[in-house]
RNA sequence: GGCCCGGUAGUUCAGAUGGUUAGAACGCUAGCCUGUCACGCUAGAGGUCGAGGGUUCGAGCCCCUUCCGGGUCGCCA
């Protein structure tokens, strides 16, 4: 039997009915959560976005029905019409907003059945990820996920809010672009009436915004969704959505940061109730790398990075001495108290295994020295001088059931690997306090790097960003000290935001691609468009952009950034429920001049 | 591309050294029940052990290949 709700009115959402609408005739409409029969008396949590209300089926009440309520099952999607009553003291469920209340059901409409569901709404936490993505819109009706969309909602209203309080216009971009070899890999889409010709899939929208601001918009931005065929990870996925902002007439990083800063704290306070610190911290590129090994500090702990190139440079020790001499650096953290007791954080097996973990970051090895009750224990003090251990020990703060870890090569491969251990001993010792939200600017970032596989210096953020004044004499004889107009937010160890000024400048422009050793028809190529726009006058700029879906996991707790988008891809790009990317009909590519050649 | 981990009823899992008919819980189906909210009680159905090949008298278990999935390094201006 199929029914319709006719001129059935929905009154309320479940779990909005309250005391005031006792004796009200109440509409709700919704799945079936759950069902308790008793014979003559069932009862029915009826569950929508809202949450949950008990509809009670009695059948010395809704008579005729009844037979109809038999039926139900759970997720069959229906609409009761009844009154709203209180309940008696002793049924009152204190677990639900609505425990108080129920619906007395006069009317129930059936609207529409279901097969059982693979999996246990109740429990979808412990179902595999696969099945559950496969169904993701069951996955999406559990209250985990809906509260997710339901905040994501939120900051895209407040940042749109905030913004438009401060002048910015709403603007769209092309998604469908240029393919730009800089920075990562495209989606290719294949014209049909250019064969052979292929767009790309915007991977952010730099450049028009850019342009934007050349065409006087003034004050830019847009929520966009951006595109990049690279690997995916637990907070990475090949289209995830930006909070694109860009503004003219800045000169200066403070003014991109602070306007930036204040929309962050609007959206924690309003969502979390959390008031964020009146000015968040700024720290320098190479204070973060010093101190945590890492341009994205996790800063909610200690175990920094000391470092002892100093006093490894004639130690003793070849494997120090060695990093030291070639121009590295040798550099420890002091676990401090990880090996006191009887039952110690590190156990000489933990200890071991941490040799492991440090050469996926292509750490040769990992020297220690354990400080215990009866002396030090480690095989590399035998070859210094005790003054040297000492002075080690007392740099470190070294005391008794301390244990400290070493990196010594070169600088790249010390920061990397002392910066992953020391995330893995602070969450090893339960040291990072979940509740807690650190947030800073990391500036001064370096414009460019030196890249071994192309042999030539590459942009660090992107070609456009513009170089630091102070150090524009730098840029051609020692490119890798100059430091750009660069920042990102960093949120509780990772980076949420960035952004830069950019050059608007012909003459710098002209050099920096210099630097990079592109040629003036690679330039012409690649950015033509874009840079012959810079010959017609344009202002100062520069903005930033959030991860809009990395926002939201801080905000929601949630460390896999599948949770908060609501139509994932998983690790190898595919969508589990809709089969995507898939083979296409050979009309299609016949149409796209494409021919499929199979490769080994 | 590399490394690590996983795949057994619908779901989550257990299945020691290879050995009768592969189990449990939840869910599901049917019956009974007027105050439950993880309802209860009774009965029942439900399995190509991811797939293919091999070793063996005998494979869920051992070997090889492969598929699917998770994490990670590279990569992600």
């Amino acid at each position: 039997m199929t029914e319709f709700l006719g001129d059935w009115k929905r009154t309320c959402y479940a779990a909005e009915a309250d005391e005031s609408l006792i004796d009200k005739e109440t509409i709700v409409m919704g799945w079936v959560h759950n069902r308790r029969d008793f014979g003559g008396l069932i009862f029915v949590d009826l569950r929508d976005r809202s949450g949950i209300l008990q509809i009670v089926f009695d059948s010395s009440v809704i008579k005729d029905e009844f037979y109809k309520a038999e039926k139900l099952r759970g997720e069959y999607v229906i609409a009761v019409k009844g009154k709203i009553r209180r309940r008696s003291e002793d049924t009152i469920n204190p677990k639900i907003k609505t425990g108080n209340i129920e619906l007395l059901a006069t009317s129930v409409k059936i609207l529409s059945d279901a097969d059982t569901l693979p999996f246990d709404l109740d429990n979808v936490e412990i179902v595999n990820e696969p099945l559950r993505l496969k169904y993701r819109y069951l996955e999406l009706r559990t209250p985990k996920l809906q509260e997710i969309m339901r905040v994501k909602n939120l900051v895209c209203k407040i940042s749109r809010d905030y913004l438009s309080r401060h002048g910015f216009w709403e603007i769209e971009t092309p998604y469908l672009g240029k393919s730009t070899p800089e920075g990562a890999r495209d989606y290719l889409v294949p014209s049909r009436v250019h064969p052979g010709s292929f767009y790309a899939l915007s991977q952010s929208p730099q450049l028009y915004k850019q342009l934007l601001m050349i065409a006087g918009l003034d004050r830019y931005y847009q929520i966009a969704r951006c595109f990049r065929d690279e690997d995916l990870r637990a907070n990475r996925q090949p289209e995830f959505t930006q909070i694109d902002i860009e503004m003219s007439f800045v000169d200066n990083e403070e003014d991109v940061m602070t306007l930036a800063e204040g929309m962050v704290k609007e959206i924690f306070e309003k969502i979390k109730g959390i008031k964020l610190p009146e000015k968040i911290t700024r720290m320098p590129y190479q204070e973060a790398m010093s101190r945590f090994g890492s341009d994205k500090p996790d800063t909610r702990f200690g175990l920094e990075l000391i470092d002892i190139s100093d006093l490894a440079k004639d130690c003793g020790f070849k494997v120090f001495m060695d990093a030291v001499k070639n121009g590295g650096s040798v550099r420890m953290i002091n676990a401090k108290g990880f090996i006191k007791g009887d039952n110690p954080i590190l156990s000489r097996r933990d200890i071991d295994s941490l040799t492991d973990f440090v050469k996926i970051y292509k750490a040769k090895g990992l020297a220690w020295i354990a400080i215990k009750e009866d002396g030090i224990q480690s095989v590399i003090t035998k070859f210094m001088p005790e003054e040297i251990v000492q002075a080690i020990l007392k740099r470190a703060n070294a005391e008794v059931g301390d244990i400290l870890f070493f990196g010594a090569d070169k600088d790249e491969i010390v920061f990397d690997s002392l910066g992953a251990l020391r995330l893995k001993l602070g969450e090893t010792a339960g040291l990072i306090d979940k509740n807690k939200y650190e947030v800073l600017w990391v500036t001064d970032f370096p414009l460019l790097e030196y890249s071994e596989e192309e042999k030539r210096y590459v942009a660090k953020h992107h070609p456009f960003t513009s170089p630091k004044n102070e150090d524009l004499d730098l840029l051609e004889k020692e490119p890798h000290k100059v430091r750009a107009k660069a920042y990102d937010l960093v949120i509780n160890g990772t980076e949420v935001g960035g952004g830069s000024l950019r050059i608007f400048n012909r003459e710098i422009q002209r050099r920096m691609f210099k630097v990079l050793g592109l040629s003036d028809e690679q330039i012409a190529d690649r950015f033509g468009f874009f840079v012959n726009a810079f010959n017609y006058g344009a202002p100062p700029h520069g903005g930033l952009a959030f991860g809009l879906d990395r926002l939201v996991m801080h905000l929601t707790g949630t460390d896999n950034i599948k949770d908060v988008i609501p139509f994932p891809k998983v690790q190898n790009a595919s969508d589990l429920m809709t089969g995507a990317p898939d083979k296409v009909e050979p009309r299609q590519l016949e149409e796209l001049s494409i021919k499929i050649v199979k490769t080994e």
